[in-house]
DNA sequence: ATGGTCACG
DNA sequence: ACGTACGTGACCATT
């Protein structure tokens, strides 16, 4: 028999530090359960144990245990965040066949010791599982501890406390009892630390032998006298330490043999939790969860605003396309195979994913009433993915007779939600319009240049190899610049340059750090050098090459689903981080071009998120500065810096701008401070000034942040909602993130909304009046058209009318739009 | 699969 | 003592 046994405080603690802070929509925090389970499955694989069994303090919620660093142990207690969790960590161990250990007046601790010895005396084998060094007096020829850590866990055996301490696994109990262990409250030796304690029972093995003959002892005279005086000390440490062995419990390892797992509850719990891919990775089978779902009493009802199962109009059809391509409808309860050709018909219809349909189908599709996938986007835009499975799990939708029929039930839950949250007018005026657009554009694509592209390429890689040799000079051997860890050991170990913070795993050598490095050594300039052009080449040389389509053009992805804010992402390639910051690599635009007889038409919006924020903070000053036409990074230095106008310097105006942006993302004097190298204290000066002149944002971000906490999430102007749990965690650094995304949400999300309107009504003129024009890429404040080139100036026109006129704002959204034969003529 | 780095708005 | 401006995606090295 081999027993698996968990020190569940110590490994639930590990978990909730270990990650960071993740809810379910009702509020309920699920980052411990999930990493405790993930530690859990692990520890399975790893030991394919006979049986296990998960002990737990019983009086909650102090940790004597140090569970982290900076953890101070004892003095707080559990935070609510981790402590609602425990129940839900201890109900699926035992839904899995886990045998849950509490008992009154022991620790954990005990528990394990109790189980260890059980197993011990009785030839069995034991694993104690745990995140802190306590359990290892315990460790005997049939004991082990399996220690986690961050990086990997190690097994302690017998032989492996030797080989890193010196002693037996016995006599760590002796050490501990020495140097103490200010987290559990053992007082230990005054003045005796890890070193000294280690060294003196590796010679004299217990602490009474130690006091047994005081004067020999091989120690200097300090040490002596450290020990003499904390004689009593050492031995009632020795008491506290020791871990009891006889708790009363059911000590026979037989007894923790796994028992029957219950599919239905696990079922139950992981969907209320909204862990679906447990679920999945547990292969918890589909009738249990049907069961569990019609079981659960508390579904829609209590469910976030959701009205009780409304039920949609049967008489419309519901479609949806399998991983196969084929077709299926359901109407009034019946589902089947359907001919795609009806779906360009005028009758109401609603679908499962429209983008992907009307991709993959590439035939119209008219008079879409309701879409599954953008709805579920709208009701929560920090899902990862959207799939009709993982959908019904999370609004415990039973599976109908066939996926159309799944598709009606879905889409009844997500419809009653989605007119609870008022989301739809965005769903049906925003996100279903844009679909068609995005397809269009995607379908469309841009024409590259291949020939120059790749010649571009060729000179990029020659420099590379260039700048390769020079640094294997400078270094005086050859090695791996791509690889920050062999970077990092050149620069700092070899050279010895002056490492700044550290990552993680090693030494950063980022380029800010490499930056102010660049005067102490030529090697510095040359890695920033080679940084900046293998990256070029390898991204955007070789990377865009690979993404040219046979007809020459390269068809990006627009992902309609993906952000938090309601912006769109693009894919394979990525054409929205196209260089232009740089010259070099802004010539990467002149490949980027229209075909043959044809223009491009960029139109880029002129600072956007701070007209927004003018509108949404009502703000008179910023609000005066925008209807006069005026520069507004000039105007915020004016304010900031307490100056006329015409006396700001364009110094004076760069560090207002970096002011304007740092305000959009909730900002801090330290961020600022590096940005436009100032000191933190100058920075906070900044702040605090831009705060009391522009006070309508100032009244604006406190409101945004109270309503966010007060509701748990925060809207655009046109009621997309973005929930942000950051807000209630007891983190700190987590609060202060939630609040600056509170902030920036309502304008970067609102920028978005604005954006996508102009992009459908650009397209619907582009059509209506029989254009050669399309549009084909979206650079979030930017659109470019590919227009025939006597249309030109029209398309343009209509292309900035129609951003222009997308919102009606307290002040004017203006757009420069400029014409070129490649995108770096026309931007 | 994850982390570091860096490209964009 | 820590972390430090919002939102993305791609590439590379490492595990």
């Amino acid at each position: 028999m081999k027993l698996l046994a968990i020190d569940g405080n110590s490994i639930i603690n590990r978990a909730y530090y270990g990650i960071r802070l993740l809810s379910n929509k009702k509020g309920v925090f699920t980052n411990a359960v999930t990493g405790f389970m993930n530690i859990y499955l692990k520890l399975i694989a790893a030991y394919s144990p006979d049986g296990a069994a998960a002990a737990f303090d019983l009086k909650a919620p102090t940790f004597r245990h140090k569970a982290y660093d900076g953890y101070k142990a004892g003095r707080k207690g559990m935070p609510d965040e981790l402590a609602m969790q425990l129940p839900y960590v201890k109900e699926l161990l035992r839904a899995l066949g886990v045998a849950v250990i509490e008992c009154e007046g022991y620790e954990a601790d005990d528990i394990l010791g109790t189980l260890a010895h059980s197993c011990d005396v009785s030839g069995s084998e034991c694993i104690i599982a745990t995140g802190d060094r306590d359990s290892f007096q315990l460790i005997t020829d049939k004991v082990f501890v399996n220690l986690a850590s961050t990086k990997e866990d190690i097994l302690y055996t017998p032989e492996k406390i030797f080989e890193v301490y010196g002693v037996k696994p016995a006599e760590m109990l002796e050490v501990k009892a020495l140097m103490g262990d200010a987290s559990d409250n053992i007082p230990g030796v005054a003045g005796i630390g890890e070193k000294t304690a280690l060294s003196l029972i590796q010679k004299y093995h217990t602490i009474a032998n130690i006091y047994s003959d005081l004067d020999s002892v091989d120690a200097s005279k300090s040490v002596k006298e450290k020990l003499e005086k904390g004689a009593d000390s050492a031995k009632l440490s020795r008491m506290l330490g020791e871990i009891v062995k006889n708790a009363p419990i059911d000590s026979s390892p037989e007894i923790y043999r796994f028992g029957k797992r219950d599919d239905v509850k696990l079922a139950s719990l992981l969907t209320e939790l909204e862990m679906f891919t447990l679920l999945k990775k547990l292969k918890v089978p589909a009738e249990a969860i049907d069961t569990a779902a019609a079981h659960s009493q508390d579904s829609s009802a209590a469910d976030n605003e959701a009205a009780e199962s409304p039920v949609l109009d049967a008489n419309i059809p519901d479609y949806f396309l399998s991983g196969d391509n084929r077709l299926y409808r359901c109407l009034n309860g019946q589902s089947c195979e359907a001919d795609i050709t009806e779906l360009a018909d005028e009758k109401p219809k609603r679908t499962f994913d429209l983008k992907s349909m009307l991709t993959v189908l590439d035939c119209p599709i008219n008079n879409v009433v309701f879409d599954s996938t953008l709805a579920a986007y709208l009701l929560n835009v920090s899902a990862s993915e959207y799939s009709l499975g993982r959908l019904c799990a999370e609004y415990d939708v039973p599976l109908g007779n066939g996926d159309a029929e799944t598709v009606y039930r879905l889409n009844c839950a997500l419809s009653s939600r989605l007119s609870a949250q008022e989301m739809n007018g965005v769903l049906n005026d925003i996100e279903i319009p844009l679909a068609y657009v995005l397809v269009s554009m995607e379908k469309e694509g841009i024409a590259i240049d291949r020939e120059a592209l790749a010649g571009f390429g060729r000179r990029l890689s020659e420099e590379a190899d260039s700048l390769e040799q020079q640094i294997y000079v400078c270094a005086g051997e050859s090695f791996n610049i791509s690889s920050p860890k062999q970077l990092g050991s050149i620069l700092f170990d070899k050279l010895g340059l002056p490492h700044g913070k550290k990552t993680k795993t090693g030494y950063s050598t980022n380029a800010e750090v490499l930056e102010s490095l660049a005067d102490k050594d030529p090697i510095i300039d040359l890695i920033l050098r080679y940084r900046a052009v293998t990256k070029l080449d390898s991204t955007y040389a070789q990377g865009l090459l690979k993404e040219i389509a046979g007809d020459g053009r390269i068809h990006t992805t627009f992902k309609q689903t993906e952000t938090r804010t309601g912006r769109i992402s693009s894919a394979e390639p990525n054409i929205q981080n196209i260089p232009v910051r740089t010259e070099l690599g802004r010539e990467f635009r002149r490949f980027f071009t229209a075909k043959k007889g044809y223009v491009l038409v960029d139109a880029d919006y002129s600072q956007i998120e701070l007209r927004i924020l003018a509108h949404l903070s009502d703000d008179e000053t910023m609000i005066g500065a925008f209807r006069n036409g005026e520069d507004i990074h000039a105007v915020t230095a004016s304010q900031v810096f307490d100056q006329p106008l015409e006396w700001v310097t364009p110094e004076m105006r760069r560090s207002a701008k970096a002011v304007n942006f740092g305000i959009v993302y909730g900002i801090g004097a330290f961020s600022l401070s590096k940005d436009i190298n100032v000191s933190v204290a100058q920075a906070d000066n900044y702040i605090r000034s831009y705060l009391s002149k522009y006070s309508g944002v100032a009244r604006y971000m406190d409101s945004t942040v109270s309503e966010a906490k007060k509701n748990g999430y925060v809207c655009t102007m046109y009621g997309r909602r973005r929930y942000i749990p950051e807000l209630s965690a007891s983190n700190k650094n987590v609060q202060a993130l939630g609040k600056r995304m509170a902030m920036n949400t309502p304008v970067q999300g609102t920028a978005a909304d604005i954006i996508k309107i102009a992009m459908i009504r650009v397209y619907r003129r582009l059509e209506s009046e029989n254009l050669d024009a399309k549009l084909i890429l979206q650079v979030h404040d930017e659109l470019i058209a590919e227009a025939r080139a006597d249309q030109a100036e029209r398309v343009a026109e209509i292309i900035a009318g129609e951003m222009e006129n997308a919102a009606k704002l307290r002040v004017p959204l203006t757009v420069d739009a400029k014409i070129g034969r490649t995108w770096y003529e026309a931007h």
